[in-house]
DNA sequence: TGCATATGTGATTGTATAATCATATTAGTA
DNA sequence: TACTAATATGATTATACAATCACATATGCA
């Protein structure tokens, strides 16, 4: 494998690994509706603010999130709908996974 | 939150988590190509055996992958073909961000 | 049976990630 | 200016992840 090729999955695995958790992955399901600001978004995911600042700055960090800054607010809305589909996907996913755990343990 | 919609989050980070990694992604990117043996994608993705071999039991664990044994060998597959979607999304938000990082080391 | 090959796994170690608290910074407002 | 609100960040701690080595298991074949 070259190096160019290696590089590619690394950016690839940092994007994918800035959804890659239940808190950011219900950030970029709230931005699907909009842009909002950091206390909303900690409100609605029922996390606290500072761990929520610091998700939004690794999604920021890979470009998943963009910022707008409002006032003393700091507007945060996803820059790449396509990543959408990769959500839908997973979730597609793992709806499958649990009918099939339902389904072995019925077995 | 409710505790059905976090779990949903909680599976989906799981699934994408199972592809976040540099060498994961080079396995699920052979595997499109049909199935293949872990000594095979060791070679190939320039690991370990060992090392792919527990890489290939994340992704198995969380579905991403399949397997079916011949002889000595196990050979796995890809299980979700909508997977691959995400893949092509990270890949070209990957390739975004090279453009925009150059365009500002530039300007 | 004895041996080689393919794969998986326990133990270990280093590194990365996540959450929390306290505090800093920035912007609005009385 | 003094105060409040919104956000970000340093320090800390606990936990999870990744890589490696040695070894175990299982299959095929001489």
């Amino acid at each position: 494998m070259n190096d160019l090729r290696r590089k590619g999955y690394e950016m690839e695995a940092e994007i994918l690994q800035s959804l890659a958790h239940p808190i950011r992955l219900a950030i970029a399901d709230l931005l699907r509706r909009g842009e909002r600001c950091v206390q909303d978004i900690a409100e609605t995911v029922g996390a606290e603010r500072s761990n929520v600042s610091r998700h939004l700055a690794l999604m920021l960090k890979t470009g998943v999130v963009k910022t707008r800054k409002q006032g003393q607010m700091v507007m945060y809305s996803l820059r790449c709908a396509c990543l959408l589909d990769a959500l839908a996907c997973a979730s597609e996913a793992a709806r499958q996974r649990t009918q099939e755990d339902m389904a072995a343990l019925g077995a």
